[in-house]
RNA sequence: GGGCGCAUAGCUCAGUUGGCUAGAGCGUGUCCCUUACAAGGACGAGGUCACAGGUUCGAGUCCUGUUGCGCCCA
């Protein structure tokens, strides 16, 4: 009986499981549930690109955590969800829309353009939904939530609100990374440090007034300085340079500091200041910045974060050249472009580069040009070089005191020995980050020991990271995202200089009452206005956009902030907006804090610690307390994958040619705490004709799932006449006792594997009690036994396949759950206790390990008889005995031990099977002969008869006796060693002994048999 | 410039606090289409654990240095 094919055919059964659990809502978590809760949000992907292997990586592990934890009954909930990834998608879109109709961003209107790019979210997330579906993940689908949805966007809304109203959330001018193709504004870790190969360019600035040098002549006479020669790897921004630095401690800064130059093409005078920053020259430096420095160093404060610095150290004027597409222009802060600077105004900043070098050539102004490789930033989005510029931007202050209640309040008090007080302000111990603020509250949960790193070492970087963090820029110049609910208005001074009277005269009566009366909340902040001195400019944060405070301010002509947050500020939030807060659902009264995070090591910081400082700020605790995470994969020569290179691997297509179980195995398996794995791609043809990448190393996964699938096949052929376990005596018979041993060994490893995030762990025992302890001992014994007439073995075979589906699933749901539905139907009841199995698997018991089933002696009893068996196929293949041809034997045993002689009595049937013996004799010697091999196997020598002649069989002899004896000594040298038996531990020295007696044994039988040869 | 990781069989990788003759899968050699499985079975071969020092009774494992590769941060 069976209808199970002979080869397993994942592609006939995984939709055929998927829906046996849609069915029956099998992924569905109880918010009003009873009972241990278990929650994993899931790292929500991009709505930019269908899923590519690191996702297959990332989703088989957190369904591997939460199946586990569902099978130990858990209230298990798996949220799943996507993420808008505002510049990327937008990014895409715009790309896609003018590769297919020529048309730009701003040639739609903004509600028009939005609606494009969420058709494209649209697609892309039913396709996410869909390829997760198909990797077998365990969501809770009905909860399916997305960063932008009405959900989620109440929390950013709530939280925003929050954070202005405790005085977080500033706006700024300061340098930003820009990125002058999307023109936005990127945060420090969105800026990717590449390697380019460049220019230092000399450049000569003419001084306004020759200056006269002593003894800078030759011979110490004067010398007459009419220029100084600037270095510069970018030349574009000389013409927002507002002064010219020199190090103090340069010889010839006594004569120049205080002296003014012109500036070449623009004609500003600037001064020449004196600043520590600037590096002396020395050509023979090993420091590539003193070999390339000329002393003098051009300051551009408004397009270099150092100048930003010495601009401000000195007061200098901070002139902005550049438009925010990155091409030159006076409209944007530069006021004094003469006519030597007009052929400039509109060129791209590397045109002008160019043109301005070229400019310098000809008025023999440009000293010299020198290759210099260096490091420069570019967009991790749009992948040109970032452009420091200068530019309002909304902040949220990490490092600021929080001045509201927060966790961090009581943790101080019982933290005492890790926290510092600095000018009344609690820090934490060593850093300058003060317990009650942002960084804070993300810091604290780490040192305390609650939110754990696993690889350990990856909480360096994120306490590091922290440590050091500097005010987080949130708000993004793109249309694709969380829109900035702060409006403004520009107030003109008022009579009395006050702010409130500004308010009041500008809107016409008492603005906060009038306000006040309406429903509602709003947080009103009044600042000098950047521009216009005595004016001001307020800023009005509403909660929500149908708030009538919205329609009210609108009308007396507040304006709407254009600029969206940054995506990560939603992403921060997901682990409670998914549940629904601020509300106080059951949701996130049931499911909050969750309880693991699965991510990749680039993503900590950006994400992990801001969904613990959000987690503690918004939602009171932590969002969950581990973090695993997992490597990140690479192609087999190390590289990224990516689209680029075409090294990609498509999770469907591993799932078209190998199954979604074998992919997921495979993938589980390669997981160690190692950051990178290297995964070979090679192209393959699919059954429909496609070509595809795929890699060998998904085959481990698929022939595991094939040899599975043919294990239960068996087992299932095999089940009728099967005993009630009530009806059999387990603990009868060498190999029953024996496999229940293992089994229970297994179920310890594998829980314990899993408790520690060990995939591999978890993979790497099953795959090998499966494969060699089940299949090829327990199977072969039971066939044997079976057609003994015993049917004893049915039982354990059928309770055995039981607990492998169970301890499988996690890793391999879809053929597991399959096998079971059909055990089901053919043995309901299985195992100790004989009761009916769960009906479905994802649901059943996950089981437990019990240390009183562990049978050391029954497993070293077993070895023994496995060795035996081994030892006789060995001899008999290395003396070409065909397998057909059945062999007579005769064994001796010690008599010292008398336990090994009963085992061999009592299994002398099926020793002989297993060795392919057509018969065995014990006797109380076993002489052998001239044409007998001789194994050894502990206390038994067994003589092969007839299957040698005798000087293949010396040769074979001579070999182990020289390989005993190299043991022998070794074994000996250590003995022999006096500090080794006094300082060793007594077990180990002990362990040393048998060893050697063991291996003094095997010697002296080796060397029997070849006296009897002889 | 700072930090992290990796280097073990032809390939991809395991190797918990130092302790049996360093393991697995793939590949490879020999034999076998034995009624669960040839995506299989049986039995083999294959390693100076990158290099040089040090600690230790004992080092793939700990320490120092060197070389090569990769990643993160500034």
């Amino acid at each position: 009986m069976t209808d199970l094919a002979k080869i397993y055919s994942p592609s006939e059964v995984e939709s055929e499981i998927a829906a046996l659990w849609d069915k029956t809502g099998a992924f569905n978590a109880n918010a009003q549930g009873e009972g241990n809760a278990f929650c994993i949000v899931i790292p929500p992907p991009n709505v930019t690109a269908a899923l590519h292997l690191g996702h297959a990586l990332n989703n088989t592990l957190q369904d591997i955590l939460i199946r586990w934890r569902r099978m130990q009954q858990f209230n298990a909930l798996w949220m799943p969800g996507t993420d808008h990834a505002g510049i990327a998608t937008q990014t895409v879109v715009e790309k896609r829309i003018l590769a297919e109709e020529g048309k730009r961003r701003t040639d739609f209107k903004r509600d028009e353009f939005v609606t494009r790019i969420q058709q494209w979210k649209d697609e892309y997330e039913k396709r996410i939904i869909g390829q997760l579906q198909r990797m077998g993940c365990s969501c809770d689908w009905r909860r399916t939530r997305f960063t932008m949805d009405e959900m989620c966007a109440k929390a950013v809304r709530e939280t925003f609100f929050k954070l202005f109203s405790d005085g977080l959330i500033y706006r700024g001018k300061r340098l930003v990374n820009w990125d002058p193709q999307t023109q936005t504004v990127l945060a420090d870790d969105e800026v990717d440090h590449q390697n380019v190969q460049g220019n230092f360019y000399y450049m000569r600035y003419p001084l306004a007034q020759p200056a006269i040098m002593d003894g800078a002549g030759g011979e110490n006479a004067p010398a007459t300085i009419e220029f100084v020669t600037v270095a510069t790897t970018r030349p574009e921004t000389m013409l927002g340079d507002t002064a010219v630095a020199m190090n103090p401690r340069d010889p010839r800064a006594k004569f120049l500091v205080g002296k003014k130059v012109l500036l070449p093409i623009v004609g500003r005078e600037i001064p020449i200041v004196a600043d520590e920053h600037v590096v002396l020259p020395d050509p023979n430096s090993d420091d590539e910045k003193a070999k390339f420095s000329t002393g003098f160093l051009k300051v551009t404060p408004a397009h270099d974060p150092n100048d930003w610095e010495i601009g401000k150290r000195h007061d200098l004027p901070v002139i902005n050249v550049m438009a925010p597409d990155g091409s030159i222009s006076d409209r944007h802060g530069w006021t004094d472009a003469g006519p030597d600077a007009q052929f400039l105004l509109g060129m791209d900043r590397f045109e002008a580069r160019e043109a301005i070098v070229e400019w310098f050539r000809k008025e023999e102004l440009l000293e010299d040009v020198r290759p210099y490789s260096h490091e420069v930033g570019h967009s991790y989005r749009s992948h040109v070089p970032i452009e420091p510029y200068l530019s309002d931007q909304w902040y949220v202050a990490v490092k600021q005191p929080l001045g509201c209640p927060s966790p961090a309040d009581n943790w101080i008090a019982d933290h005492a020995d890790m926290v510092a007080q600095v000018d009344g302000v609690a820090v934490l111990k060593d850093t300058d980050v003060p317990v009650a603020s942002l960084a804070g509250l993300a810091l604290a949960p780490l040192l305390d020991g609650r939110l754990k790193f696993t690889p350990d070492r990856y909480a360096r970087n994120y306490r590091v990271w922290l440590e050091n963090l500097r005010d987080w820029p949130i708000s993004r110049q793109l249309w694709w995202g969380h829109q900035i609910p702060v409006w403004s208005r520009d107030l003109e001074p008022a009579a009395d200089g006050s702010a409130d009277s500004a308010l009041n005269t500008a809107i016409g009566g008492d603005f906060r009452a009038k306000l006040n009366a309406l429903p509602g909340r709003y947080h009103l902040v009044i600042s000098e206005h950047p521009q216009q001195s005595g004016a001001h400019r307020a800023f009005i944060c509403v909660d929500s956009d149908q708030s009538p405070i919205v329609a009210a301010i609108e009308a007396a002509g507040w304006k709407r902030d254009c600029d969206v947050l940054d995506t990560w500020f939603s992403s921060a939030l997901w682990p409670f907006s998914t549940l629904g807060w601020p509300d106080a659902t059951p949701e996130f009264k049931t499911f909050y804090p969750g309880d693991v995070l699965c991510t990749a090591r680039e993503i900590i910081t950006l994400w992990v610690s801001r969904m613990v400082m959000m987690g503690q700020y918004c939602a009171g605790d932590i969002p969950f307390r581990d973090v695993f995470i997992h490597a990140m994969i690479q192609d087999g020569e190390g590289r990224k994958m990516s689209k680029s290179l075409g090294n990609g691997i498509d999770p469907l297509d591993i799932i078209d040619s190998h199954g979604a179980d074998a992919m997921r195995y495979t993938l589980a398996a390669m997981t160690t705490q190692t950051q990178d794995v290297r995964m070979p791609v090679e192209r393959m043809r699919l059954p429909d004709g496609r070509e595809v990448n795929s890699s060998p190393k998904f085959d481990i996964g698929r022939n595991f799932c094939n040899k599975l699938w043919n294990a239960s096949r068996y087992a299932m052929m095999n089940i009728s006449g099967m005993p009630a376990w009530t009806e059999i005596s387990p603990a009868g018979h060498i190999a029953d006792r024996w496999i229940l041993s293992r089994l229970n060994a297994a179920v310890r490893d594998a829980t314990l594997a899993l408790e520690g995030f060990r995939f591999n762990e978890l993979a790497d025992k099953l795959y090998h009690f499966i494969w060699d302890d089940f299949c090829d001992w327990y199977l072969e014994v039971a066939k044997v036994r079976i057609a003994g007439g015993d049917n004893t073995p049915k039982a354990l075979v059928a309770h055995g396949l039981d607990m492998i589906l169970r301890m499988m699933h996690p890793i391999a749901p879809f053929i597991t759950e399959a096998i079971w539905s059909r055990l089901n139907e053919l043995a309901p009841c299985r195992g100790p206790g004989d009761e009916a199995a769960e009906a479905v698997l994802a649901r059943a018991n996950w089981p437990q390990a019990n240390a009183s089933a562990s049978d050391a002696v029954s497993e070293q009893d077993f070895s023994l008889l496995q060795d035996l068996i081994r030892q006789i196929r060995n001899v008999r293949m290395q003396h070409n005995v065909p397998p057909s041809r059945k062999v007579a034997a005769e064994a001796q045993i010690a008599n010292t031990e008398p336990r090994a002689e009963g085992l061999m009595r009592e299994n002398l049937q099926l020793i002989m099977a297993m060795a392919g013996l057509e018969s065995l004799k014990i006797t109380s010697q076993a002489a052998g002969g001239e044409d007998a091999a001789s194994v050894s196997a502990g206390p038994v020598t067994l003589q092969v008869l007839g299957i040698v002649d005798k000087s293949a069989e010396m040769e074979r002899l001579a070999k182990q006796r020289q390989t005993l004896c190299k043991g022998i000594s070794a074994i000996e040298n250590k003995l022999n060693n006096e500090a080794f038996v006094a300082k060793a531990p007594p077990e180990v020295v002990q362990n040393e002994r048998r060893r050697l007696a063991d291996l003094r044994r095997d010697l002296q039988a080796v060397e029997q048999a070849i006296a009897a040869l002889q």
